[in-house]
DNA sequence: GGGCCCGCAGGG
DNA sequence: CCCTGCGGGCCC
């Protein structure tokens, strides 16, 4: 196996990982069926690019400040507030979370709760992100207070909803197997199907260069191969015995329909079905490591290209596609407790009203397509 | 639009 | 304290 060209290596290793995906039920078919715009026509970009930043807090740092949470709940919409954006590194530098002293005390840590706006439901998360982190990122299943569609301008509020602690890395380890991955692109024989999709590991990759030419990366081009020593693989690895959920999230850069338009969206709960090795699409074909996801049943349906949460608050029940009579109840554990509403008919994140979001930014993010 | 630092959170 | 990792902004 060394003749391959590079796209026919890419073939072959997208057939095989559909393949797997198969096995588990889903197919690229079925996938293309759900949504009623399945494929996107070129939109005509909008400025959308500046990212507009919730105002921190005119004064850099102050010291005195205390409790810095009981910012305005209301906040509402993401306002683009023209001008001012997030200055990074020049500017105020220090942005100090945790504000003064009072680290967490790490072992026990009062909960408190989210704010108002968190709890109702909101799918943005706008106005609501703490300043430092206030749950566990370091737990299996689902944030509570954190509902599936919830979405975030970057990977660093995703961190503070403890969602995802990691800021670049794609793996949060545990003990029973990972707590979270992100999907980001940056494999193309990945494979996204939505309800399910393959993924590749950690490592291998040259982030300090080479002696002649040494770099400071924190993300590079494979160089070398993937292992299960890596502590990311590993835990990974482990999902697959534990069964243990992972919270995934998808972040826009992922060539995917599933993936946002913006940001970074939690779109629930996966196990890993499978792990296995193979040759990625490296020149060299280095080996990678790589996972099957399966996404749990009875979550909310995930979103595609632009169309977020839409307006459909409370579609029925109407067994559409894929739903077809799961819900299994308790399958979907402990997801939120609401025990009236006997079926799924829409467990939680889906209806909210958007503020004033409207997407339609359908951001055409092609798939793929360059390597020639 | 690509290259390049550099901050952040976790693990060893 | 050092290193790693599917960020992200800035400069070129």
């Amino acid at each position: 196996m060394a003749g391959l060209s590079f796209d026919e290596q890419r073939e072959a290793n997208i057939a095989r990982n559909k393949a797997l995906l198969a096995t588990i039920g889903l197919s690229e078919e079925a996938t293309a069926l759900l949504p009623p715009r399945a494929v996107k026509p070129p939109k005509k970009k909008k400025q959308l690019q500046s990212k507009k930043r919730k105002a921190p807090t005119p004064e850099p740092e102050k010291d005195g400040d205390e409790n810095t949470s009981d910012a305005p709940p209301a906040k509402v919409s993401r306002v683009e507030s023209s001008g001012l954006r997030r200055s990074g590194r020049t500017a105020g530098k220090v942005v100090d979370y945790a504000g003064d002293g009072d680290k967490l005390p790490q072992g026990t840590r009062t909960p408190k709760l989210l704010t108002e706006a968190a709890r109702k439901g909101a799918t943005r998360s706008e106005g609501r992100i703490p300043d430092q982190r206030t749950q566990d990122p370091k737990q299996y299943g689902p944030i509570p207070g954190i509902k599936v569609g919830t979405w975030w301008e970057s990977r660093l509020d995703c961190s503070k909803d403890a969602v995802h602690a990691p800021v670049v890395a794609g793996i949060t380890c545990g003990p029973d197997g990972a707590y979270s991955v992100a999907l980001s692109g940056g494999y193309e024989d990945d494979v996204d199907l939505g309800e399910g999709f393959t993924y590749t590991g950690s490592g291998g990759r040259d982030l300090k260069g080479t002696k002649q030419n040494p770099k400071n990366l924190r993300t590079a081009p494979q160089s070398s191969d993937q292992d299960w020593d890596n502590p990311f693989n590993s835990a990974l690895q482990r999902s697959v015995e534990s069964k243990k959920p992972v919270r995934v999230i998808r972040g826009f850069k992922l060539p995917s329909i599933f993936a946002p338009a913006e940001g970074y969206r939690y779109d629930g709960l996966y196990t890993v079905e499978k792990a296995w090795q193979e040759r990625g699409l490296n020149a060299k074909g280095f080996l990678v490591c790589k996972f099957l996801f399966k996404r749990v049943a009875g979550q909310p349906p995930l979103p595609r290209c632009g169309e977020e949460e839409d307006e459909n608050e409370n579609e029925d029940e109407g067994e559409d596609e894929d739903g077809e009579t799961t819900l299994e109840g308790e399958t979907v554990a402990e997801q939120e407790k609401e025990p009236e509403s006997d079926e799924e008919t829409k467990v939680d994140g889906s209806n909210d009203s958007p503020p004033s979001a409207t997407k339609n930014r359908g951001s055409g993010r092609q798939r793929r397509a360059t390597k020639q």
